[in-house]
DNA sequence: CGTCGATGTATCGTTCCGATACATCGATCC
DNA sequence: GGATCGATGTATCGGAACGATACATCGACG
């Protein structure tokens, strides 16, 4: 998932560790932040596979078990996509199966970068999503009708705003669905009225 | 976390750690379960702790690198929870402090057991619950109006969605509290007037 | 009688997190 | 001038939880 984002972002301007920390956080919502625990060690993986390059040339001087103090140069590292990560970042994204919307923490980062996926995908994806919400929610349904006498207040509270939440997703998802459905079908009868290009939607209309 | 949960759980009785599986998902609403690789590693630390008894009495012969069929006798094991983890819980359960409500997941499952935790301990879980989520709301409005014109309209449907969403947390939080507050008041206003038993609210009334 | 789904125990490798240490730099305060 | 404080910044450690998987038993159903 990390892998994903992270390519994403560097995808747009090359960035510290910390500034990919916030970026992060604020695509996602700022609740979902992410913590330095996973991000060094995803961009080490990153970068032993040659998806992202460094500024510094690997400084690394072996120096085993030296002074304690260590006074390690501790120089600040630009990371920036290379050629075959913006590849492996055009292969994620074109990526359609359950694991895009099974996870609600994927699908989000995915929702979250749906301007660089092709508008087929992004149907499939957030009809995908819905389905996998809707079968929760009639499992909470079953579940609630079943145990709603057995169940204190206290559960039965938790359950309901549960079921409330889930029940409001699913709604969100299909308005997104119909948006998507009706800009495809502008976009067609415009491209054959006209011949507009299919410029994916919600772009930020660039400000010069 | 997982502590709390599968102490509360056999506190009410003894059970396979399948069943137990299947409990935890019950009372968390369904959508978050867990996952063996979580149950059994906590069972395990609970069992070195001396919170739970395993009623097979541990017939771990070595046999180290012995034929690798290995028909290994796998017999059900029931967890009961000992006097020791009782008292655990209890100890656990009369915490209030942010560790108690600042991870949604940890609330969850402390909502899940208010019925065994005082009155006092349950309106201040509450109110930090409500507080944490109130920051998250302003922090994430904050970010919403400084960024609104340079998100695509997917990153912004997200962070809209998310917003709403902290937000009816936050109307839900405030219902409980209220509740909590009446009950308490009847409960001061019945005892005083006629000497009813200051029973927890919201238990299931026992059917006989 | 076979096989299929539910019940059941358990581990492996991996991802991710929380806490923490260390370091630099600008602003603000006294 | 200098002290201190918060933001920026890199990094690791131990542990918690996950997803996938293997293995095993058993009742039901065709």
């Amino acid at each position: 998932m990390l892998e994903f984002a992270i390519l994403g972002l560097l995808h747009q301007s090359p960035m510290h560790g910390y500034e990919l920390r916030k970026q992060l956080a604020g695509v996602l919502g700022g609740l979902r932040s992410i913590s330095y625990g996973s991000l060094y060690p995803a961009l080490k993986r990153l970068h032993a596979a040659g998806y992202v390059s460094t500024d510094e040339p690997d400084p690394r001087a072996p120096l085993p078990a030296d002074a304690p103090p260590l006074t390690g140069r501790r120089g600040k590292v630009v990371y920036t996509i290379t050629a075959e990560g913006k590849e492996r970042f055009h292969e994620l994204v074109s990526q359609a199966g359950p694991e895009a919307y099974d996870d609600g923490g994927l699908f989000g980062v995915r929702l979250a970068f749906f301007r660089h996926t092709a508008a087929d995908v992004r149907l499939r994806i957030l009809e995908g999503r819905r389905r996998t919400v809707e079968r929760q929610r009639e499992g909470l349904r079953a579940s609630l009708s079943r145990t709603r006498e057995r169940l204190d207040r206290y559960t039965l509270e938790l359950q309901r705003h549960g079921l409330e939440s889930v029940d409001r997703e699913v709604r969100w998802l299909a308005e997104l669905i119909d948006r998507e459905l009706t800009d495809s079908e502008r976009r067609r009868g415009d491209g054959a009225d006209r011949g507009d290009p299919p410029a994916p939607p919600g772009e930020a209309p660039e400000r010069p």
